[in-house]
DNA sequence: ATGGTGGACTATCCA
C-alpha cells in the first residue's frame, strides 16, 4: 500500500495548530513528521489532529525548545529514540509501521552563528551529533528505513541561492557538508528528494529577516527526506510545498513530501 | 561588518 510521507519544521506546533490542521486537511499525508515543536508531549494539540484521522501519534518534547513529532493516520509503534552528542535535547524519534518500515524524524543542531569550533561551543555540538549519527548507522546499518527531518545542512551548491556566498555560513560550510555526507554513507541512506528532482534550485527554508523572502529567493534546503536502498526504489513524486511558506504567520520551513509504494 | 525577524517566555536564549 502507498503512503504519502511529509516532513515539516513546524516553528511551535501550539502557535500553528491550525497550520498544521490546513496542511493536514488539503494535502493529507498518511504520515506528518514535525520539528520544533516547542513544547512539551502533553501540550501537543492533539485532539485537532485526532479529528482530522490523525490517530496515531509519537512524540519526544521539552518546554520551549526542539521537540519532534509523527502523527499518523496508521498505527505506527514508538521503537525509540537516540540522544546524540549527549546533548540532553529531544531531536530524535523513531516509529516503525505495520509494513516493517522504519521511519527516523531527525532535528539537527542548528549549530550557532560562526562555524568555528574553538569559539562557538554550539558548532562543535553539531558536528559531534552528525559524528554520532554517523557512527550509529555504521553500527547499526539501517533496512527498510526512511530518515526524514531538519538537518540543518544544505549540501549541494543547487540547495541554496549562492555556493559561493555561503560557503563560511553555518548550514553550508564544507565540514558541515563532509559530516552529514559521512553519516548518509554509513547507512547507505538514498536522498529521495534528490532522486525524483535531480537538477535545479531546490530550498525548503528561507529567513524570516528577509521582508520579501519570495522574490528575494535567497533560500536553503535544510529540510530532508532519505531512505535505505532497499527501499529507496518504491519513493517517488517527491515535491516541496513552497507556497506554505507564504501562509498567513507561517514557519520559516516549508514541508517536503514524498510516496512510497511498500 | 552589521542587523535584519520570529518564538518561547520575562530578560534572554535560540533559530
Amino acid at each position: 500500500m502507498p503512503f504519502t510521507l511529509a516532513t515539516w519544521n513546524i516553528n511551535s506546533v501550539r502557535l500553528r495548530e491550525g497550520l498544521v490542521a490546513d496542511l493536514l486537511e488539503t494535502e493529507a499525508p498518511d504520515i506528518l513528521c514535525l520539528q520544533e515543536c516547542k513544547s512539551p508531549v502533553e501540550k501537543i494539540p492533539m485532539e485537532r489532529f485526532r479529528a482530522l484521522g490523525y490517530t496515531h501519534m509519537i512524540a519526544r518534547g521539552q518546554k520551549g525548545y526542539n521537540g519532534v513529532a509523527i502523527l499518523s493516520k496508521m498505527p505506527i509503534e514508538d521503537v525509540g529514540d537516540k540522544d546524540f552528542a549527549s546533548l540532553g535535547h529531544a531531536r530524535h524519534i523513531a516509529g516503525r509501521l505495520e509494513n516493517g518500515a522504519t521511519i527516523h524524524n531527525f532535528y539537527v543542531p542548528a549549530g550557532g552563528d560562526k562555524p568555528d569550533r574553538e569559539v562557538n561551543e554550539k558548532f562543535g555540538q553539531k558536528l559531534d551529533y552528525l559524528t554520532e549519527m554517523r557512527d550509529w548507522f555504521h553500527a547499526e546499518r539501517p533496512e527498510r528505513a526512511i530518515l526524514v527531518g531538519d538537518l540543518n545542512i544544505a549540501p549541494r551548491e543547487d540547495d541554496v541561492w549562492s555556493h559561493k556566498q555561503l560557503l563560511k555560513v553555518v548550514s553550508h560550510t564544507p565540514i558541515e557538508v563532509e559530516h552529514l555526507g559521512a553519516a548518509q554513507e554509513a547507512g547507505g541512506w538514498v536522498d529521495v528528494t534528490r532522486k525524483d528532482i535531480p537538477e535545479g534550485q531546490l530550498y525548503s527554508w528561507w529567513s524570516y529577516r528577509s521582508p520579501d523572502w519570495d522574490a528575494a529567493d535567497k533560500g536553503r534546503r535544510l529540510d530532508h527526506v532519505w531512505a535505505t536502498p532497499d527501499i529507496a526504489g518504491a519513493a517517488h513524486g517527491s515535491r516541496i510545498l513552497r507556497e506554505v511558506r507564504g501562509w498567513t504567520q507561517p514557519s520559516d520551513h516549508a514541508p517536503v513530501f514524498a510516496t512510497f509504494d511498500l
